[in-house]
DNA sequence: AAAACTGGTAACCTGAAAGTGACTAATAGA
DNA sequence: TCTATTAGTCACTTTCAGGTTACCAGTTTT
């Protein structure tokens, strides 16, 4: 591809919070700091491995922290940074645009 | 999947436009109506096969309007909707944060 | 002494999306 | 007569994110 993905800030931006689990995961954790055994009880279906594939991921582009305790059985909290923070109102933005063209759509059907 | 995709506006929104390539080609259309040639020529690198494949999605969703001309060799031109240029603003959003994003980070490391 | 607890990892499998190359229709031009 | 043209389709292969199952470590509970 010569539009390079990387060059484009929409998709990189998307690639933050595209994969399959993340906008779950990250709606979980804006309500709270959770342990891994919550997230995975609240995101039904998921599996270990690619539950922490995800966190992997989100921890990596900086959107989440990852705290591990020294005890047994091990204990691991999960956090949004405050970067991950911000992302909050674009996803509101995001979903607003959606009710609103819905509504949109609706009118339009209804003249017919 | 219990947490259903279609029960998370944001999720629903990306759905439209996440498509590997369909950000490029709205972002195409935005400038111009285009034939489906000048559309591959624009995207690099694109089948036919794939092209098609995410006209048809983003024409399904009323995104693009599509016409096709009863000529021959054929001739078909592919156009933003009315619906598909409110996209627009959404997606000069998302690039927005991601530019603030840039800065906030780049900050971050100037400050250490 | 066995089993449960937690947050993983390793090895393997799978299905959908993406990519490839050949083929088509009806006319215009060489 | 042969070729080029455009917007696809068809049949096939490749790729890889995501999914499944089994296993582990070290302490506490039964």
């Amino acid at each position: 591809m010569e539009l390079n993905d990387t060059d484009c800030p929409v998709t990189a931006t998307i690639a933050l919070f595209g994969g399959r689990w993340k906008l779950p995961i990250l709606y979980i954790l804006s309500k709270n700091t959770r342990r891994f055994g919550e997230i995975q009880v609240r995101v039904p279906s998921i599996s270990k491995k690619v539950l922490t594939n995800q966190l992997r991921e989100l921890e990596a582009d900086g959107l989440i922290s990852r705290k591990q305790y020294k005890e047994l059985p091990p204990r691991v909290e999960y956090t949004l940074t405050e970067f991950g923070k911000t992302l909050c109102p674009l996803l509101i933005n995001i979903a607003a645009w959606q009710r609103q063209s819905m509504d949109m759509l609706n009118k339009a059907n209804n003249s017919l």
